[in-house]
DNA sequence: CCTATGTCAGCACGACTGATATTC
DNA sequence: CGAATATCAGTCGTGCTGACATAG
């Protein structure tokens, strides 16, 4: 009993203290864009058709978005020359979106950059702590998939 | 040498991993806005207030937007009955900004919410699995306070 | 006929820059 | 006078819902 309400005191802790985390990482990944640079959105689009092409309503679907939402970031990328919209020869009424050449430089560019910002502060962590969140990374992937049903 | 490269590559490694985390946690932030409740924008700027008035340029500060956007807040919340604006005895320039009783109540309610939304989602991971988050949040944030800079 | 896919139109929210008092 | 504080005006990006055309 006692055991319970401790454990129960200590995930309401844990959850306010995920909170603040994930507050913070909203704040992080805006100061990640640069001028002149892809947004962060588009490099999530973009990282998502590396792999090769995908639906519109695949992209809205791994993204988290509604569709129309996922139209009109493909409309952008694609007048910027990013992205290429081709028919799906098994399903006419699908779009297959596909990366261009220019689509992957400057993914890579972006890739590069925002990976290295990350990896100068990693820099900065004693050999313990990058332990400790190499090892929670598996936990927060299985947690932010709990939290998205 | 080896044992150098090998560390960079894992730094990199890490990071994308670390990128992945931040990006997802976007959308899981959006996803926890529920209807006729606060926005997770204004729990965290009531959430700043809780422990006392602050300037609108400190709301500003910790919370990595511009002032006018910060002001905009305000305003809104002002609106909304959740938070009183006042003059700064000690300099006039100043204005302080204070939770309501209403404000309070509506940010326990939010807070209560969300914080149980995400303890839910920790009670489906293994003890192992919520110890390796807990280990790894004193690291996190440093690693955010880093990235702020 | 009903569902799935994608697009368009119109709207809302929240950030930004630039300009403007007011006070230190 | 220059710097700091807050606000206002206007703009932009990005999400949403609802309506629609087209194909399975």
């Amino acid at each position: 009993m006692l055991d319970y309400l401790t454990m129960s005191e200590d995930l309401g802790e844990l959850a306010g203290s995920y909170r603040n985390i994930l507050r913070q990482a909203v704040y992080l990944l805006r100061s990640m864009d640069a001028e002149g640079e892809l947004s962060t959105g588009h490099v999530s689009t973009l990282n998502m058709l590396a792999a090769g092409p995908l639906r519109v309503s695949a992209i809205a679907r791994f993204a988290g978005i509604r569709v129309p939402s996922a139209t009109e970031q493909v409309i952008k990328l694609e007048a910027a020359g990013l992205v290429e919209r081709k028919p799906d020869s098994t399903d006419a009424r699908a779009v297959l979106v596909e990366l261009t050449g220019d689509g992957r430089k400057a993914l890579d560019v972006a890739n590069t950059r925002r990976t290295a910002e990350v990896a100068a502060a990693l820099a900065t962590l004693s050999t313990e702590e990058r332990l400790a969140v190499r090892n929670a990374i598996p936990a927060i992937d299985k947690l932010n998939a709990a939290l998205r049903t």
